[in-house]
DNA sequence: AAGAATCTGTGCGCTAGCGCACTCTGTATT
DNA sequence: AATACAGAGTGCGCTAGCGCACAGATTCTT
């Protein structure tokens, strides 16, 4: 049942395309109920699918030799899951897994590449969206490189949500610990400091964000600077 | 003077493409000298020229508020430099700088894109490799996350050797730090120890790599995936 | 040849984060 | 109501890497 709440249009990439465009993509979209952890694909695994998040985060992890993992990116409605169709490559050596449950839409990978292969204002918005991607990436690598674990917890909080439509995401520690690839501890005594200067409030996998300028006075650099990336690109 | 050294041919990318396109392109390219430590691009300025690196890496760096830095990826013979242009964004948000002297071949952004617009050949393969650097980048962030400054420094010794004609490359510990974002005297500590084991001799900013088989054994598994992924990705 | 500048080696105290081993507390199960 | 279990809190020793401060050593400059 295709409602309001869940109407393609809530897909920035969607939106953003012409009508005729449009049109020719949406009866195709088949709408996708994303439950928690969902593997959409695992390393190295052909996509017969790409998937446009509506209300639900996905994350894109890679999973270490010995089991560690760290995220490299999240998507949500202002993205699409799966762009090795479209860059060439078929695959990509991580995994994309639900973060938060939501709703996708999602289209089979020949109608998606024929429409791509049309070159025309599809093509271009995912490159766009693909660009302002990669500056996350990078920026993930820096952060992880330099900033302590308090700072990362408060970039992947405003991360996760701008991607969602309420202040409150679903998440035990363990799993945040496996999105930043660190110890669950180390999430506990971060998340302690939040706690206590009242910017959140969370119980056994309840997180609710009660401030979210508070968070970002505390953040590093890296998040406004993903951020005004996909502000910039995705608005232009 | 264009000499058979310094061909276009050098860069897998031009070579890759078919005959016709090459000829369109090729009276466009200029070969440029890169001298060690020039900038090509600053983090948001915009791109005048596409650059093609024959013989040099280029390697891209995020350079944060307080000065320290961190790199992104490296780029040599394999890609390009100035995937935002035909990405859309127009710039990016870090910087490009030589970090192993040689020539590049250029050509001006009009031109590139009139040619990547034809929609052909050029374009598939510069999205091809665009993905083979999305794949570097993540897997920077996984490194930067989970390995120690040992092994970060075999990775970075490798992805360098792979992009240059010779065993040796000119680079001071200082130089590598800024690259790795660690102290300078953690590369000192880390080349010490592969000194010690035979695999490399350096002095004042000479480093010859004389068992390379050696640094394979200690590097850690980022390594493998990034090759990997561009020999895969480019070689299709 | 003398001096300056650059590059590298070393030592030392400090801290963030790790790994491990628990305990405590709600929630779910039966 | 009894039990199990997942999620979260806590403590402790350990290590990698940091920041800083020098001390050689080699190359460049004059």
């Amino acid at each position: 049942m295709i409602d309001k709440h869940c109407s393609p249009r809530k897909s920035h990439l969607l939106t953003a395309l012409p009508d005729a465009e449009y049109q020719r993509i949406f009866p195709h979209l088949e709408l996708i109920e994303m439950p928690l952890g969902e593997v959409l694909y695992e390393s190295g695994e052909k996509l017969l699918y790409v998937y446009f998040p509506m209300d639900c985060i996905i994350s894109l992890l890679y999973v270490m030799e010995n089991g560690a993992s760290a995220e490299i990116a999240v998507v949500g409605f202002e993205g699409v899951v799966g762009i090795a169709l479209f860059m060439g490559g078929q695959t990509m050596p991580n995994r994309a897994v639900v973060q938060s449950a939501g709703y996708c839409y999602r289209i089979r990978q020949q109608i998606f590449m024929q429409e791509f292969n049309r070159h025309g204002a599809l093509l271009h918005k995912l490159l766009n969206y693909t660009q302002a991607l990669i500056t996350q990436m990078s920026q993930t690598a820096v952060c992880n490189r330099h900033h302590s674990v308090d700072q990362q917890l408060c970039r992947w909080l405003l991360l996760s949500l701008d991607r969602l439509p309420s202040n409150e995401l679903a998440m035990t520690q363990e799993l945040i610990a496996n999105m930043l690839g660190v110890r669950r501890e180390g999430v506990t005594e971060a998340a302690g400091k939040l706690q206590q200067a009242g910017l959140i409030q969370y119980s056994r996998g309840h997180i609710i964000v009660l401030d979210r300028k508070g968070l970002e006075e505390r953040v590093c650099e890296c998040y406004q600077v993903v951020k005004k990336e996909f502000d910039r690109i995705l608005n232009s």
